[in-house]
DNA sequence: CGGACCTTTGACCGCGGTCAACCTATGTGG
DNA sequence: CCACATAGGTTGACCGCGGTCAAAGGTCCG
């Protein structure tokens, strides 16, 4: 829960419910404790789900999505700075995340971690465990109070040799995952800071806005050091590039609060490169 | 085929055949034309590819492995320079490396482009057009003469649900690709410019190790410009950093032909960091 | 032999890392 | 309620790694 709370904090509430939903929207855009309130005992099944477009049941029957729902394990919220699952753990699951966010990133031999990507409601985790072994690769912690839909890969792999469309999406979507990968490497790989930092904002505001969220006006969920450890960047040349970039009156940033003041200009800034492909990660 | 022939160039020989194989070999161990001349109609199902335990046949029955024959399209071989796909065609087939190497990479709105990868035998290639449209991500093109399998995806999906294990090394090898992609990011997120060309050494030699070739001395297929741009540096710096990793003793360089003289030093070089991480890609 | 391309080497300098100080937000105990 | 501690974030000064420009080999090809 990044953004302040008007007396004392929601973290408790957060517990069983779906609260870290709420943390993409902009600070004077929060829901009212009413609403926060209201959501705790909603149903959140796959038919229900607002991400079902963009995940496994995408294409399906209802019965076939009721098939579906029998190997999903929902588990317990799992709150911050909690690990997801931790680099070298053996896993026979997948995780898509239904609210709130997460980070992954690789321990390095001498202590140092290096951040592999960031994950938001509806994107898939865990998909390096699927390799010989079944050992993650990297690790996951929740950024904020968060809640993760569990998917056994043995059950899932059965369950698709019954149900081609499932098959053909699961396909999809890991190919959107490698994609998305491929583009960060794109960005990693020969981009100045100034790109590195607007490319990133906008990715941001791409991915909240497929989400259905606003995407002018959003908070990140993660500290300035795992921005610039993501973008091979030190903290202080993120902050100067924000700063930067607010002064070029394309956003502006107070805190963690971010606003795209002028998508344009923002575009523009990152068009030497990629514009069309650093997109939202996951569609 | 980047090294010097006794007389003439060898690639008219190359065509309808897998001499692509021979050119990871260092110099002073290159097939003679006779052996080369032996190999030009050997058979190569899957049964008798060398490359198959790495490869989706593993782990099935004879049997199986024999459905798996029906739906492979062996490709006439694929020229040097010459594109296997373009970003944004339209694909309905994944391809796995039989012979030669293949680089892919995204071009920029400006008409730069940047290498995502290199394609070793035995390696897949292609994955990103499993999303959603079905449409490549990047390109592909040959650094030498070179071949490939094609599977149409869906016959391999058909036949997946038909083969449980069929489907499971398909997913494992889908996973191998994506903790290879990660592990890129970690390489070009933060490293110096000693430590990336220092680890892209230390990877191929385990590649080509892993393909059952010589890890201590080999031939790069690529120019340095590709390596330059893969990691993210410019040519000068490469041939600056493979200047002084000579000089420290670490490995010998002659054009493109690398031979590893110490390889604890170079995996000491690498090793604050991802010694561990920067292995052979697809295993 | 001549030309195109690849690779190396040197000189220069700017982007971005490093170190340090300061500012701000949040939480704790007196 | 304020003093203090802690962590996160910003700003400034400095300088080194690596990009850029330029020129000179090397290698392969017709």
């Amino acid at each position: 829960m990044n953004h302040p709370s008007p007396k004392g904090s929601w973290r408790w509430m957060a517990y069983e419910t779906n609260a870290g939903e709420f943390n993409c929207l902009a600070t004077q855009e929060r829901q009212t404790a009413e609403s926060m309130m209201r959501s705790i005992f909603r149903k959140v099944d796959c038919v229900h789900c607002k991400f079902s477009r963009a995940c496994l049941p995408f294409g399906l029957t209802p019965e076939e999505v009721g098939h579906l729902e029998t190997i999903v394990k929902r588990k317990r919220p799992i709150n911050s700075d909690e690990y997801l699952f931790r680099q070298e753990d053996h896993s026979n699951s997948l995780f898509i995340v239904k609210s709130g966010s997460f980070r992954s990133f690789i321990w390095d031999i001498d202590g140092g971690e290096q951040t592999i990507g960031f994950y938001l409601p509806g994107e898939f985790i865990g998909l390096d465990a699927l390799r010989q072994g079944g050992r993650h690769h990297c690790s996951a912690v929740a950024l904020e109070t968060a809640s993760v839909c569990e998917l056994p890969i043995n059950r899932l792999n059965e369950l698709s040799a019954k149900i081609p469309k499932l098959q053909s999406q699961f396909l999809r979507i890991i190919g959107s995952q490698i994609v998305s990968d491929q583009v960060t490497i794109v960005l990693l790989g020969n981009r100045s800071a100034t790109v590195k930092v607007a490319a990133f904002l906008l990715a941001m505001s791409r991915r909240y806005k497929a989400l259905g969220y606003s995407g002018t006006e959003f908070n990140l969920t993660m500290p300035r050091h795992n921005i610039a450890n993501f973008l091979g960047l030190s903290i202080e040349t993120v902050s100067r590039q924000l700063g930067s970039l607010s002064n070029s009156g394309a956003v502006s940033i107070k805190n963690r609060g971010v606003q795209i003041k002028n998508l344009t200009l923002l575009e523009a800034i990152v068009e030497p490169g990629l514009t069309n492909q650093y997109s939202c990660a996951n569609y």
